[in-house]
DNA sequence: AATATTTTTGTACACGTGTACATTTGTCAT
DNA sequence: ATGACAAATGTACACGTGTACAAAAATATT
């Protein structure tokens, strides 16, 4: 009660003008790129601002520039581990850009929106979207409000929205010759025949690699592509003449080998071969050594953040499409 | 070319106060909780706010009330699926509160720091760490700016920062417990000395029950609590007389169920009984069936946010102590 | 030395909002 | 009808910053 309490006023560009002889805009100034200032005030300026413990209050400057360096981050649910991995590579590249990354998980489609509409009244400096794609006039309100959005594996081709995709196609055809050359005449996949974009992908590219190949295919359909799924339609697969499996990913494959070895299969010489796809931590872990496709996140990443920018600068750009590669992970799955 | 390209402002409200033919006031004052408006003019803005495209632009909005509805979430690398647990609970019990939560992923201890500071600029309504504590003199920073910190599963008792924090020590005595009503004499436990505090705490107590049990006890170093850790002593492991595991967390114990069954052990029949911490899926997947203790995240988020709310109406509340209890969840592989 | 040119500085306005204050309108008891 | 009071509205300022513009200072050119 002895101490006088000052009001928690928080210290201004204003103040620190004064406590170094300078004028306000000066202040500014030292701490704008790119701005006119002499160096021998720039010292003055941050000398005073050291002292008075000074920081820019990017509230106002967002204000300002009409744009806040807030970048939205809407991705689904974070079950599967790859959703882990991508949402660790996006957030650490943006802080790396001096972006802060506002994370939103979404459950419902119609998240998608709100969640948007609401990064809109930040001023966000652009969205990035791993979950489902937000409709087509979500997006162009974005764009008429000259905030770049960028799609990280979707499908939809949208005017002004870039996208990143890995290359499914590619894997997976990838996937039908590594079993055709090792002997296998049998195939299977399994997939969600509806939900994500790169599950309907590598599954129509499997198929129609395995047409091209002449041999037998079976399509195991699932609801979702998770862990639950592949433990309960792996036990079918046991019965079925398959001798090689696709996963269109890894979240599920762990479910399908549990599944088989929970019927006496050998681990460690799997009589199903099997690969998966994305690379997630635990396809390395021993009990699954699991044969995979590791997508490239931090060219993802990369890609996405560049489109962000480039846009930021010219809104009008054209939309424009990445693909960034695969890379076979070989363990003993499929051996 | 021919359609003339308006300048692409934002539409505002001094826009929609003139289309609703009301002053502007009258519109702020539609969006603001608690403010007096007529019933009558509220609907001719909204009307009018509908007709425009309006939203409120946060950013100016939080010029004023000197907070934004941002939310710091920091928190250490998402390797380990806990964490990603954690982080998912925390994200959308902010939502749901309308709070945004940015997304803070640290590797570096400084990094904490850092971030932080960034968050004062952009006058967060409050950060939650997950990670390394942050500094005791940052702590005071935030309090001095009006921010309220939360720490999740951290030591430190400091001041002005409220903490949440799980059952430890009751988690690992059950677990001594469980095993010497099972019948076990020859205990282990094993986690890093160093790095978390909740393996600390979870260690000491486990030591503690062992000693008052009279039980023999071995203590195995680890330099971290992770999946390689565990799979690397797992191996020596099979050599101890040791009857019975505690591992501090899940992620660990996965690896050393691996290394096991990696010599031949039976992952159906555990002739070594092991008990882990948190419950991550993975501890469900039944390559594991891993008795272990659930964390209860929902009551901690919901704790944490509320410690947020409550120091946000008063600043200078004393520091408090939530502590969540733990529910013991039985698989097979202590049996 | 005088002039032209560049660089630096300060002033003043703008960004979009919330709200204190004074004013007006409406309500109700007298 | 009048006054007392409550509710609604409008005006004007504040939040903390970036920058256009003009003035001043420094530098280069003749």
């Amino acid at each position: 009660m002895s101490d006088p309490v000052f009001p928690k006023r928080a210290v201004t560009s204003h103040d620190v003008a004064r406590h170094a002889g300078v004028s306000r805009a000066a202040v500014s100034r030292t701490f704008t790129p790119n701005a006119s200032v002499s160096e021998e005030t720039r010292q003055k300026v941050i000398k005073a601002a050291n002292e008075l413990g000074y920081r820019v209050n990017y509230l106002a400057r967002s204000l300002i520039n009409k744009r806040s360096d807030l970048v939205g981050v809407v991705a689904a649910g974070l079950d599967n581990p790859f959703r882990t991995m991508q949402i660790d590579h996006l957030t650490r590249g943006l802080l790396a850009r001096d972006l802060r990354p506002i994370l939103l998980p979404t459950s419902r489609s119609e998240d998608v929106t709100t969640f948007i509409r609401q990064l809109l009244q930040y001023s966000v400096s652009g969205v990035i979207v791993t979950s489902d794609a937000p409709p087509t006039e979500l997006c162009e309100e974005c764009a008429g409000n000259g905030i770049p959005i960028v799609l990280i594996n979707k499908g939809e081709n949208i005017p002004l929205v870039d996208r990143v995709v890995n290359d499914d196609e590619v894997a997976a055809r990838a996937a039908a010759d590594y079993f055709f050359d090792a002997g296998c005449r049998r195939l299977a996949v399994m997939a969600s025949p509806h939900l994500s974009f790169t599950g309907r992908t590598r599954r129509q590219a499997f198929v129609a690699r395995a047409e091209e190949l002449g041999v037998a295919l079976e399509v195991i359909d699932v609801p979702i592509n998770d862990y639950k799924s592949g433990f309960e339609q792996g036990a079918a697969l046991a019965e079925s003449a398959a001798e090689a499996l696709f996963c269109v990913n890894d979240y599920m494959a762990c479910g399908v080998i549990d599944a088989l070895a929970r019927l006496g299969r050998d681990r460690d010489r799997p009589d199903l071969r099997i690969i998966g796809h994305d690379d997630i931590p635990q396809a390395g872990w021993d009990a699954y050594r699991l044969t995979t496709f590791a997508q490239a996140c931090d060219l993802q990443t990369e890609a996405a953040i560049d489109f962000l920018e480039s846009r930021i600068a010219d809104p009008d750009l054209p939309a424009r499409l990445e693909t960034t590669p695969v890379r076979l992970v070989e363990r003993v799955s499929a051996a």
